[in-house]
DNA sequence: GGTGTACAAACGAACGTTCGTTTGATATCC
DNA sequence: GGATATCAAACGAACGTTCGTTTGTACACC
């Protein structure tokens, strides 16, 4: 057992909220997690508050990474719907916590980082109505609604993977991946 | 300023919980927005656990009557499914509170009330999944893949909407309901 | 030898809950 | 119909515990 970092603290603590919910996490049970005292944390962060923070800016991070990634490859609407999904699904179950921290935790920030984080949600979400926009414009998805609706839709759809999908299951991650995408580009009209 | 009954107390916490989480809710929060002292709670219900309890039986007791009220119609899978998502998405917009802690406050009962609400809603998603089986056994879905990965995708997009829908917006409760319906339909081939 | 990590004890505040008492309405008797 | 008994609802204070956080000290490593 060798001395904690920072880092390692953000860690434990993205574990806890995952599971148990920010409020439902004490300063104490953390330190259980990592082995030393609730107290001993406060060496490496200001607070609890501070944590969640910390956890919730590290989950926002990769998923902005992936939809960076996912659209700086130039391919197509329904190539990079694609990417976009697969990332999503890839972020959700390789950063299980700092994912659900992030999107479901972030009602217990307080006022101004609230804000903050909601507009980066925001922006996200604007990367999937562009893509889905254009794919209407272009004539790739002939349907007639709202592409806003639309990326509503795929976003309930990817964000709730990490609540059930089972790695071990009888479907791999990109079988999950392929299925989600063909079930939303049916769904779009494509 | 008349007294109140066990269902005001229900009620009230329902509101909270679906607000600030179990954990985010204090006996004494709840008895401020009921107009009494936290501790008159207890002239009323057994405990904070036993309010979580009530209000999920409750969430649980509404999804329950909507989906035998939508399949009681006797319709064909399409239709059903169309009267699935409705009758759900009227529960999840009528009885926010309730449907919310119900859908997303779960994890915080203890060992034997989780157990029996997962199961509760074990057999609610298998009324989709027998749905969308028979509509693709009868030929109205073309699809080839998981019925039960479909059911999670609906109801992904269905649990979501109690986050984001606003009653007051451009889109009125049937506009929705039938948008998440045609975007269901064509998803499943139909 | 200074810096940073962890401990151990303690802080005040808030937690869920219990208790004895007060209140206000309803039902009963004369 | 006015005094009286009953009972649930609410109060207000207090219980023991846990909360997030602070402080002072010991000890490790560069």
């Amino acid at each position: 057992m060798s001395r904690l970092t920072r880092d390692d603290i953000v860690t434990g603590a993205g574990r806890r909220f995952a599971t148990h919910g920010y409020h439902g996490t004490s300063m104490r049970d953390l330190g259980e997690d990592l082995g030393i005292l609730g107290s001993s944390i406060y060496a490496h962060v200001g607070g609890k508050q501070e944590l969640l923070v910390a956890v919730i800016e590290r989950g926002a991070g990769f998923f902005d990474a992936a939809a960076a990634g996912a659209v700086d490859a130039g391919a197509d609407p329904p190539e990079t719907l694609r990417l976009l999904i697969a990332a999503h699904i890839d972020v959700v179950l390789d950063h299980r916590p700092e994912a659900r921290t992030f999107l479901f935790e972030t009602s217990f920030l307080d006022e101004e980082e609230r804000g903050r984080v909601a507009r980066a949600r925001d922006r996200y979400e604007q990367v999937f109505v562009d893509v889905i926009a254009q794919g209407v414009a272009g004539g790739f998805f002939p349907m007639h609604s709202d592409p806003r609706l639309a990326a509503v839709y795929v976003l309930s759809i990817l964000n709730t993977v990490g609540g059930w999908f089972n790695e071990s299951g009888r479907f791999d991650r990109s079988a999950l991946a392929h299925d989600a995408h063909t079930f939303v580009m049916r769904g779009l009209g494509g």
